[in-house]
RNA sequence: GCAGGGAUGGUGGAGCGGUCAAACACGGCAGACUGUAAAUCUGUUGGCUUAUGCCUACGGGGGUUCGAAUCCCUCUCCCUGCA
C-alpha cells in the first residue's frame, strides 16, 4: 500500500446495524475508526501544545481554511511547507472548507446552533441580514472577515485552491449549511447549490492534482446536507455517493432527537467502502448513535471549548469545576483517568485556576476533555471489535445522562 | 485650631427630597456552549418569604417634611489648604 495514496479498510462489521471499524490510510499516517479528530481551526488546537495533544492519543487533526486563509495569510502555509509541517504535527491532517462559516457568519452570526426544530424561536436563531458576516449566492460567499472587516469572496475553486495550499490529508468540499429554522423551500434551492459546487469542487481538484502531479495526494470528501428532511437527505446521499469522491462529510443542521435515524437515511445509501465523518458532533449520546448508523470519524470544538469554560467530563456528567462546591475537592477530575490532567491535579487546584483566571485551566481541562472523548470513541471501536457494543452503549449512557 | 471637601450595598463608584433595595463596573453564585465570531455568553447578586408583601439598609444620634441616601443640627472618622 503507497504512502502516497489514500485508502479505506472496513474492519469489523456489527450485524444489525451499520456500525464498523475500520482504517483510513493517508500519507501521514493511518487512523485507526472509529476515530474522534480533534479541531485545531488555525493550526493549534486551543490551549494545547501538539505534544499535549499527541499525549491524549489524538489520531488527527482538522484545521479551518477559512481561518487559514485569513488569519496567517495566504500562501505562507505552504512556503512552511504544509499544515503539518508548519505546526509540527506529523499525524494526519484534514481542512474543513470554509462552509460552517457560511452559517456562523451568515444567518447564525452570534446565535445559537439549533439542534431542536421547535425548540427556539426564530429571531434566537436566524440573524438579521444587516448583522451577518456571510452571504451566499450561487457562485460562492463573500465573507466580510470577522478579524479586519475586509471582503473576501469563497468559492468552490477558491476553497480548493485554499485546500490545496495548506495541504492537508483530506479535504471537504465547499457546501452550504442552512439551519433547522430555514424553511423547506430554502433547503431544497440549498441542497441545489451545494450539489452543484460539489461537481466544482471535484473539477477543481482534478485540475490541480494534474497541475502538481507531485504533491502528496489529497483525499476530497463530498458533504450531504438536507437538513432533517429525509427526502433531501436521500436525494443529497444518492447524488453525492454517485460522484467520485474519497469519502464523505455528513453535515448541516442535525435534529439531536433523531440524529441517528437521519445518519442511517444517509448511510444506508453512501457508499459502504469509502469514510463516513460526521461534522462538528462529540457529545456522548451523539457519538453512540452516529458509530450504530455508521459513522467513522468525527471532529468537534465542543471538548476544548467547553473546557475552556470551565465545564469537564466525567462518567457520571458533564460539570462545571469552577462551581463553589468544588473549593476543597482534593480529588482528581476522574479518578483513574489516564489523562495528565487527573494524573497530576486535582478539582480544587482546576477550580482555583479557573478563578484565578490562570491560563493553564484551560490547558489542563481541555487535555482532559479530549482525551475523555478520544477514549469514548476508541472504547467503542473496542467494542464493535470484540461484540460488546451494546453492553458499553447501555452502560455508558446510564451512568453518564442517569438514564 | 480655622476654612473647605468627604463618609453609599462584598469592593470601586453614581445618585443629591418621592419613580431608590439604590445606575455602572468589578467581585460572588449558577447555567449554557456540538465542521471555533467566542479563555465567550446568559441569568442572578440585602434578608425573610416569594408577593403590584414585609423588614433592614446609604458613618452614629437627633430634627424638618405627607415623604430623606438626598435638607438642617450634632457627634465620630478621613482628606485638602491655612495656622
Amino acid at each position: 500500500m503507497s504512502t502516497h495514496h489514500f485508502s479505506f479498510r472496513v474492519g469489523k462489521t456489527l450485524p444489525g446495524t451499520l456500525a464498523r471499524t475500520g482504517v483510513i490510510h493517508t500519507p501521514h499516517g493511518d487512523i485507526h475508526t472509529p476515530a474522534f479528530i480533534v479541531v485545531g481551526t488555525k493550526a493549534a488546537v486551543k490551549a494545547m501544545t501538539v505534544e499535549q495533544v499527541k499525549a491524549v492519543r489524538a489520531q488527527a487533526l482538522l484545521a479551518n481554511a477559512y481561518h487559514l486563509y485569513l488569519q496567517p495569510g495566504h500562501g505562507l502555509i505552504e512556503a512552511a511547507g504544509g499544515l503539518g509541517t508548519f505546526m509540527n504535527w506529523d499525524r494526519p491532517t484534514f481542512t474543513d472548507s470554509g462552509g460552517f462559516q457560511v452559517l456562523s457568519l451568515g444567518s447564525g452570526f452570534k446565535k445559537v446552533l439549533a439542534m431542536q426544530s421547535g425548540e427556539l424561536a426564530d429571531e434566537d436563531v436566524i440573524a438579521p441580514v444587516r448583522e451577518r458576516r456571510a452571504f451566499v449566492d450561487d457562485d460562492g460567499v463573500t465573507f466580510k472577515s470577522h478579524l479586519d472587516g475586509s471582503t473576501h469572496k469563497f468559492t468552490p475553486e477558491h476553497s480548493m485552491r485554499v485546500q490545496h495550499a495548506i495541504g492537508a490529508d483530506i479535504t471537504f468540499a465547499f457546501d452550504e449549511l442552512t439551519s433547522l429554522h430555514d424553511p423547506y423551500d430554502y433547503q431544497v434551492a440549498s441542497l441545489k447549490r451545494t450539489h452543484a459546487w460539489a461537481e466544482r469542487c471535484l473539477a477543481e481538484v482534478a485540475r490541480l492534482r494534474q497541475l502538481h502531479p507531485d504533491r502528496p495526494y489529497q483525499a476530497l470528501f463530498g458533504v450531504i446536507q438536507g437538513a432533517q428532511y429525509e427526502d433531501l437527505r436521500k436525494q443529497a446521499a444518492t447524488f453525492m455517493g454517485s460522484l467520485s469522491f474519497d469519502g464523505y462529510g455528513i453535515g448541516g443542521a442535525l435534529e439531536k432527537d433523531r440524529m441517528g435515524e437521519i445518519i442511517r437515511w444517509v448511510n444506508e445509501i453512501l457508499p459502504h467502502d469509502k469514510p463516513r465523518h460526521l461534522l462538528g458532533i462529540s457529545e456522548p449520546d451523539d457519538i453512540f448513535a452516529a458509530i450504530e448508523q455508521g459513522i467513522d470519524t468525527f471532529d468537534c470544538v465542543s471538548p476544548t471549548r467547553v473546557a475552556r469554560n470551565g465545564a469537564v467530563y466525567t462518567y457520571e456528567g458533564r460539570m462545571n469545576v469552577s462551581a463553589a462546591r468544588f473549593e476543597r475537592d482534593f480529588t482528581p477530575i476522574v479518578g483513574g483517568c489516564a489523562c495528565y490532567t487527573c494524573q497530576h491535579y486535582s478539582r480544587a487546584y482546576l477550580r482555583h485556576l479557573f478563578k484565578a483566571r490562570e491560563i493553564l485551566a484551560g490547558t489542563l481541562a481541555s487535555i482532559h476533555n479530549e482525551q475523555f472523548i478520544i477514549k469514548l470513541v476508541d472504547d467503542i471501536r473496542a467494542s464493535i471489535e470484540g461484540g460488546t457494543f451494546y453492553q458499553l452503549r447501555d452502560a455508558w449512557l446510564k451512568r453518564y445522562y442517569g438514564r
